[in-house]
DNA sequence: GCGGATGGTGTTTAAACGAAACAATTGAAA
DNA sequence: TTTCAATTGTTTCGTTTAAACACCATCCGC
């Protein structure tokens, strides 16, 4: 795969002519009330946080392999995790996109073709934080559960990917019951009104959220309570995949 | 840019690692109570429409240039028109899209590698069907305001592509205040009901459609009315983009 | 056993919505 | 020229939905 001489004139018309495309993962998790993304490190330097090189999770999509497909590999291959939930939001296709100068030294490293365009297409994802094991055996990148609010600078155009993603999740949150998927299976209602807080950005009443929620009807109480808190116990809840889907067959509209 | 002899083994290697990615356009109008699509016919045999093979619009994207660019450019050679509302809203990358037997034909007349894989970022649009000026110059191919309901058989996977886009534009309509942009400059609230009801597959009361449209407060009433029509004359409005932006920049949620 | 923290609950009030009745304006038909 | 059919536009009223709001219970650690 290594093409180290330099292009043919064909070679060159060709990159030219079918820009490379990739897939670019925005892997969301919560905890301690906080919403979180999984960066990448770049270059294993050993200095603070500040001036490391973080970028989102990505890579070029092979051949023969569907876009969904392609981050699921990503995430796979990232988290070892599976059947997370994963949604495509936008395509990003800016010409000059990779041509930053801070930039072309990683790709330079990385890429067949560095100087080649490359239109990625962005997901996000949702995971249970604490389903997710740090550094799983193949890869041995670093990698960085960084509060979405206090994000670095991040290669190429991934801070623009990073906040069209948080619309979209905030859009998407509105119209589909998705708030558990960043949270254990089973949950307080407590838990879950943080997660709809911190997405959407405001604070809710509490009376209200509970009545709210619970009257859709695909959230399970269980008899099991919350332990090793110190005040009173929560009921835990679980959502109810089964209910939710007859709900949607019929005319049901969710709508936070 | 013809390659009329086979693939040397380096580029069969980049057209694999490097698929094509081209933009399609779903173009919406409305006419006569009917939401339409701007389909062009393809092979221009003379039968009737039922047999003939349809596509939406798309092309290429070409070197260095941006994905709404590349969509504005399809847009303006079809239509003649611009500064469309335009939208992107999904890409689709099944690697066998554009491998249908019936289709295959039609890439060898059209692209110097057809075998290729191709990726394509979708948008849709939405035009004043009025404006709109049929084959215009430099392009011969024949075009069809076709109502969605009764679209045909497409090429590749252009019904999925169409069907998303529906579905894309219903979510979108509910949330931002678009309807106008299918009707002239100056409207009715009765045809402005009319595009929430198809769009939105439902209907509609006429006296709760207007409080809730006109509390809204970015429906500028005119003093002219409507003219020629067998019953008393409607008034006019038109859209009030300042003010619209006024209340967005607040926190000002559209919601319909 | 007391303080800190979060869980859990019902009512009251205002705004939004849906449905009805009705008045007004126009062109066409009788 | 009168009547009719069609559609616009306003007012009203009851219903439904959403928003605002305060207190006690329970558990842990000290």
């Amino acid at each position: 795969m290594n093409t180290p001489e330099p292009m043919t004139a064909v070679e060159n018309r060709l990159v030219q002519l079918n820009p490379h495309v990739s897939v670019d993962c925005v892997i969301f998790g919560f905890d301690e009330g906080d919403l979180k993304v999984l960066l990448i490190e770049r270059n294993l330097d050993e200095r603070d946080h500040q001036s490391r090189l973080y970028s989102l999770p990505g890579n070029l999509v092979n051949d023969n392999e569907d876009l969904d497909k392609s981050a699921m590999r990503i995430l796979k291959e990232l988290t070892s995790l599976e059947n997370l939930y994963l949604e495509q939001f936008y395509a990003f296709g800016d010409p000059d996109r990779v041509k930053n100068s801070t930039d072309a030294q990683w790709l330079n490293a990385v890429r067949d073709v560095p100087t080649a365009r490359v239109i990625t297409v962005a997901y996000y994802s949702l995971v249970k934080i604490g389903d997710y094991q740090t550094a799983p055996s193949s890869f041995a990148r670093k990698t960085w559960w960084c509060p979405v609010s206090e994000a670095p600078d991040l290669a190429f155009d991934h801070n623009k990917i990073l906040n069209s993603a948080l619309r979209s999740l905030k859009n998407k949150l509105r119209i589909e019951p998705i708030g558990f998927e960043l949270l254990p299976k089973k949950f307080t209602l407590g838990q879950l009104q943080k997660v709809y807080e911190t997405i959407l950005g405001t604070v809710l009443d509490k009376r209200n959220f509970r009545r709210k929620i619970l009257n859709k009807g695909f959230l399970k109480p269980l008899q099991e309570k919350q332990k090793g808190v110190p005040h009173k116990r929560a009921r835990l809840f679980e959502f109810d995949q089964e209910t939710y889907d007859n709900l949607k067959s019929g005319q049901f509209n969710f709508e936070f």
